[in-house]
DNA sequence: TTGAAAAATGCAACCGATTGCACAAATTTT
DNA sequence: AAAATTTGTGCAATCGGTTGCATTTTTCAA
């Protein structure tokens, strides 16, 4: 059980009797290197067991190769797809990751972006929690010119790089659907109004209802936090509403997929009684009974296209100040749950 | 925009007039640095926006603070559990994580297990893939000793630390109850019989049945991959067998759920027609209807107790042939899915 | 007051890769 | 064949903490 000491380039340039520049360099296939040295140098590294050690490249270099992601929570079908989708584009690129979640928390975003901040990373892909108000615990970030992408949950009026869906379309949208469906008494199930996604597809909802002359019942508007227990509580209330509302949009799939069980449980019919459609697209949308009409919400694409925009700043291709929003597609996808007519 | 270089020890030494030894001191709370003058230099830091750079401190250290994940999916509620059990223990000791997945590719683990060695983290957590074939991947860890400590899918006849709960008697348990409700004809739907935790759950399955003088029928075994298809699938290989089986085991909840559905869509009645256990214990499983009867499978505990784990071993408390296997404590949540007696 | 023991601080050599600049060698130009 | 380029390598400083050991300062008993 010999510990064999580390080999580094050191050991490599004494091998072939070349100074450690030149090894550095043909480690990295730098031009100035002429091609034999180069082979040579990457074989006898690749003979020795050669790491790289990237806490010595990152203390020169002054970078860490890290990106950090900050979300509000890992339980979701969402954020996980948004976290693949990062992580491809960042693999390849040869970026690490550092994964931190808040638990909806304020409190413990802010910690987070500290930690986040004090491990060095070059760049943060985030979705604030519920709670947060302003980005103020980003200011060491702003200050030092990282690059910041928010997606999903954002500060609606900041400057920063953002990529979302369009919640006020896709609000708008499924309220739509369920009006044509006949419905006229709409519950809209939905969290902290001051979070922008929240807010805009609370908007598209009101403003569906005002074009087509359905009048606004502030009585229809359940804020809950969009767990297991909301999904439940709004049927709950829903049944205690007299009279009954006969739709109800859930901006959040797993909450539709509870409320729709509690619902049924109480003898409630869907969607004849009560329309349903969620938001997400999560795969559950397709196992709750009947099938959930949702907005589907691209995660993948939507990671994608953060991290491939981070690292595009990181380069230097990018001015900070020149996209700001990216605006990713999102469409209504129905099924039975809304389906009343046709 | 002034770009303000770092403040470094060297910088806050010089402010207080001390050594940098006696301010790298300071900062750590070491004892030999007087409580009064270890306050000095810790509001001096503070005051002056310093931060602790981990590049210098790791190539010094020879650590990175850093442990592996190595995953086959993120995808997964039971995963990402055990992933927020681990985060949870390491951030308190002040780890970073970084987290891979394989997407069930042996090649992909393999790259994985030497991205992180190349990144020399700390430590491992890891679950097999299902194709995984040995651990010879991961000798590199093993030769400079560093501590790896698998979960769930597990390597059985290895003696590295592991995390397991004890899938022989749940997949028993599962069969048990079945039989107990009247079922005589069982399939069993789960994954490569190679990983330990789908072979231990087959010979509880065949154990049961022999114990309850249920002959075996080897048509009864489906090998899936317990993806979306794979519930479809096992669903419409059901309704071809005649005679249809009257209970099914789904070593996984949401091909259990998928199943479910499946079947439904065929008018087989559940439990009536066929009486059906999944596994996990999947907020899913609460959603389908019937509501699903599965086996729990604690993610969280298992991510925390492997993090405390390893932890232990990377502080020198725990001799790493010491602890070997930890067995968690599963059990059967019984649901509507399964119940016709009583 | 003195000397020994204990407490506090400093010295200086690491850790391993990177890179601007200088210099040498090889190639081309005149 | 000498001069001007081009190409290939090396020198040495640098990034910022950490730590064994030496040195200084303080404490306290004799």
């Amino acid at each position: 059980m010999k510990e064999k000491r580390e080999v580094t380039i050191y050991d490599i340039a004494e091998v072939l009797d070349l100074s450690t520049a030149t090894v550095s360099r043909g480690l990295q296939d730098h031009p100035a290197i002429s091609k034999n040295t180069r082979k040579k140098i990457q074989d006898a590294a690749k003979e020795m067991g050669y790491r790289h050690n990237n806490f010595a490249s990152n203390l020169r270099k002054q970078k860490t190769n890290t990106i950090g992601i900050i979300v509000h929570e890992l339980n979701s079908n969402f954020i996980t797809s948004v976290v693949a989708g990062i992580e491809r584009i960042t693999t390849e690129s040869g970026y690490d990751l550092i994964i931190t979640h808040s638990s909806e928390s304020f409190k413990k975003e802010t910690a987070n972006v500290l930690n986040l901040f004090h491990k060095r990373v070059d760049g943060i892909i985030a979705s604030l929690s519920f709670d947060t108000k302003g980005l103020d615990h980003f200011q060491p970030f702003f200050d030092k010119n990282i690059p910041v992408i928010f997606f999903d949950r954002v500060e609606e009026n900041s400057d920063n790089a953002k990529v979302v869906i369009d919640n006020y379309k896709s609000g708008y949208q499924a309220t739509q659907h369920l009006i044509e469906q006949g419905s006229k008494r709409i519950v809209i199930v939905t969290a902290n109004l001051n979070r922008n996604v929240y807010a805009q597809r609370f908007k598209g909802y009101k403003d569906a209802l005002y074009d087509h002359q359905i009048e606004f019942d502030e009585t229809l508007v359940l804020i809950k936090d969009l767990s297991e227990r909301c999904g439940r509580e709004a049927a709950e209330q829903i049944l205690a509403m007299n009279p009954m509302p006969d739709a109800a949009f859930i901006t959040n799939d797993f909450s539709a997929a509870v409320c729709m069980q509690t619902l049924k449980e109480h003898g409630v019919r869907i969607p004849e009684d009560i329309a349903v459609v969620g938001f997400n697209n999560d795969a559950i949308s397709k196992i709750v009974e009947p099938q959930l009409t949702t907005i589907n919400y691209p995660g993948i694409d939507i990671g994608e296209i953060a991290a491939r925009n981070l690292i595009a700043h990181l380069k230097g291709e990018v001015n900070s100040t020149q996209t700001n929003t990216i605006i990713v597609k999102s469409e209504l996808i129905i099924r039975k749950s809304s389906l009343r007519i046709g």
